[in-house]
DNA sequence: ATGAGATCTGTAGTAACTACAGGTTCAAGG
DNA sequence: CCTTGAACCTGTAGTTACTACAGATCTCAT
């Protein structure tokens, strides 16, 4: 295999995907990305294919899919028929647990914020962010 | 050291914390929690203190801090002079933290969600939010 | 004294990478 | 053709905050 032809070597796909070199091999390593072809010294050397599939899972990443979740969505795409509510499914399932995290990220923004304002910013000998963390149970317990 | 006189067991802190025993001996190993006395067999034996201390440092890994974070909190309240306003300053970094994260996860959930309401269900050869994953960048590109 | 259950140490595994160390290889300039 | 510096190679270890063993030992109620 040659690069000239068509081929692109690591750093350039690095460069094009976003994705940086060590997460490329990674990818690689746990069967994300195909294993491509190599030189006559063994650089690795990518095509158009691998371009795409690593734009697909850097966009999936982004959009906070785990890489299980990458993994089924690829396995859905390649399984040709790419069954558009399967990907729906997937895509709804990650939806839900991103709005549970919303929720409970929102949770703790309002203890966080109720909590600091109590605190008057002298140098109170009983500070009631302290106190608030060294009770017990979240709210109940007598 | 003897257990029944005030001691407690892993155990019993374990119930009472609500932190589970692996989790009690690793804190230990990383110096988050006292170095608790033994018995003849070598089993370990805590008092009230270790209860306090693992009561907060469980409290503020509920509320989202890092244990670096907790590190920092212990630091400042084991100060003595307890500075009010040094522990609020964490909590406020931390505060803006959370608040980036909701912002990030809303951002996501908008984008999942628009997605995912582009899609039928139906078998369409080509699903709008597989294309949406296969898109180069965020927007941009030309 | 016995035996079930609790505890002990130490290591390895999880997610999703990142950061080396210590070598090769590539490609451009002289 | 040869050099040289950048890019690339493999493999291992570190990160966060735990969890899950394995295999040994201890405790305590009966």
């Amino acid at each position: 295999m040659d690069r000239s032809q068509q081929g692109i070597s690591i750093g350039d796909l690095s460069r094009r995907t976003e994705v940086n070199i060590e997460t490329i091999r990674y990818y690689e390593k746990i069967g994300l990305l195909p294993v491509p072809g190599r030189t006559e010294g063994r650089h690795r050397v990518y095509g158009p294919a691998h371009v795409a599939r690593l734009t697909f899972v850097r966009r999936s990443r982004e959009v906070g899919f785990s890489l299980d979740e990458v993994r089924s969505l690829l396995k859905l795409v390649d399984g040709g028929h790419s069954s558009c509510s399967d990907v729906q499914a997937v895509t709804l399932d990650h939806l839900h647990e991103v709005r549970k995290k919303i929720a409970d990220l929102q949770r703790l923004e309002r203890i966080l914020s109720e909590v600091s304002s109590r605190c008057q910013g002298g140098s109170v000998p009983d500070c009631p962010i302290v106190e608030a963390l060294y009770a017990p149970a979240h709210g109940a317990e007598a």
